[in-house]
DNA sequence: CGGAATCCCTCGAGATACTG
DNA sequence: CAGTATCTCGAGGGATTCCG
């Protein structure tokens, strides 16, 4: 059943990162991931986010099915937002990439100023 | 030590996805953990990539130290690049990622077109 | 309250040409 | 061969205003 990545063309780890990759998509997921969230709570959450940027990450992230929209008609409205059960499966994955990213800044703190490596000609 | 996301500044997961977000970034990364290639080699195997751009991502990808470019100082020139060792510590990721890729792939063409999910009012 | 509409601007990436 | 140097372009993201 072809998991595995034996040429480029099976690799499929552009359209995984396509799903998380936005300039707030991270922060959103990580608020919904702790629990159901209104339109409002995620924007005072978020305060240098504009609605019309939440707006389109949100229905990025929708499109993808990892969240869910619920509309309450009521006057004044309100939406929640939530991770959905398919979107859950993610969360194994960012725990995996959140941890090599620790480790990343460790290793980047740790790090002399980079060289040129050059092999000397005779 | 804090390895846990208690909070969204603790969350490292977008300094884990600046590595390897970028067009080509994934496609390089897969050549290259088959095996040191050329420069030239990368450019045969990813013909829609310019000369430009490829070193961009090169030296990219180099700040992190994830690839290695090594300088043969030889005429006509030669430039190898190869993945570092700690290069190697993202393999393990770049599956978990990849895995959840397959299944995102699949999950999206099995799925209905999109509804609004509603709660009727009384 | 939760958007939609509009305008604007930055920046990554592509095309092309030149070079040690 | 393995790059730089310019120029260009468009998409993603930001600021602001208006609306049911």
């Amino acid at each position: 059943m072809d998991h595995d990545m034996h040429d480029m063309d099976s690799c499929r780890i552009e359209q995984a990162l396509e799903v998380v990759v936005g300039r707030w998509k991270v922060s959103i997921l990580f608020l919904l991931f702790l629990g159901t969230k209104r339109f409002s709570e995620l924007q005072k959450a978020i305060p240098q986010i504009t609605k019309k940027v939440l707006t389109t990450q949100l229905r990025e992230l929708e499109e993808h099915d990892i969240i869910q929209r619920v509309v309450y008609p009521e006057v004044p409205p309100k939406v929640e937002y939530s991770i959905t059960e398919y979107g859950k499966s993610l969360a194994p994955v960012l725990e995996v990439i959140n941890e090599w990213g620790n480790k990343h800044v460790e290793y980047m703190k740790s790090r002399e100023p980079r060289e040129e490596k050059a092999i000397q000609g005779s």
